[in-house]
DNA sequence: CCGATAGATTGACGAATGTCGATGTGTTGA
DNA sequence: TCAACACATCGACATTCGTCAATCTATCGG
């Protein structure tokens, strides 16, 4: 449905659609090569929601510059500076988000960053 | 409203009885070479905050998409399906992370994508 | 001036988020 | 079998967020 034509020449097409669950998956081309349809956007804003609290990225740098390359849970209470559940809250949402791979072994859970996930990040800001 | 510059590098500012961080320029090194310290962890996520809502990244894409490079704000209420004052809302919020440039012309509102600003973010998470 | 228009601001509301203490679950070693 | 430990989950709370209707502020044409 055509609806104006304003200043910028543009025809504009009425969406009403709303869009609330979030699937976090890899969706699109970088965001300058096409428009984001909103199941699209709503992907890619929980990859964002993910990395918009300071704790968490902090959380995924530890893990990201680990020397192994993997980081014990238990090693990453303290610098973070935040109760353990809170701590684990977080690893949650990131691990969710595809940002984290988590590794239960015996008593205590690694977790190791997912480059491969960031660099699909990266490459969407292109 | 009060605008503070901070020794941090970040705008506190004041908004109503709201206190929020916003960054002002570029603050670290990628995510997996040094580990993110407090003050950079939340600039880096009021950066990601504001790519963290479906309507602000179909805005921001709308933006950069534009074929003259300038999208006019008259042109972004329809695409988006939300109410005038919520598009200028999430308008202004992309406005203070960097992420846009606005630039007032007559009536109209002219937004233009901040390449420099997304280009930044992208190197962050290398 | 005046009326029309673009868009920013305000105030209010429900929903989502970050946080913690308390508790639950599963593993280890004695 | 049991106690200690690592970590996840739950319940509750205050704060922040997204949204809209109503209103305000500029700017333009006549």
């Amino acid at each position: 449905m055509i609806v104006n034509i304003s200043p910028g020449g543009v025809d504009l097409i009425r969406s009403n659609s709303r869009l609330r669950v979030v699937p976090v998956v890899a969706c699109c081309a970088p965001i300058a090569h096409d428009v984001l349809d909103e199941n699209s956007a709503s992907a890619l804003a929980s990859a964002f929601a993910a990395m918009a609290d300071p704790s968490r990225l902090r959380l995924l740098s530890l893990i990201a510059n680990a020397p192994t390359g993997e980081m014990c849970a238990c090693d990453l209470v303290e610098p973070i500076g935040k109760s353990q559940p809170t701590v684990s809250h977080h690893l949650k949402i990131l691990t969710e988000a595809g940002l984290v791979h988590r590794e239960k072994r015996g008593v205590w859970a690694w977790y190791r960053a997912n480059t491969a996930k960031l660099a699909e990040l990266r490459s969407i800001l292109a």
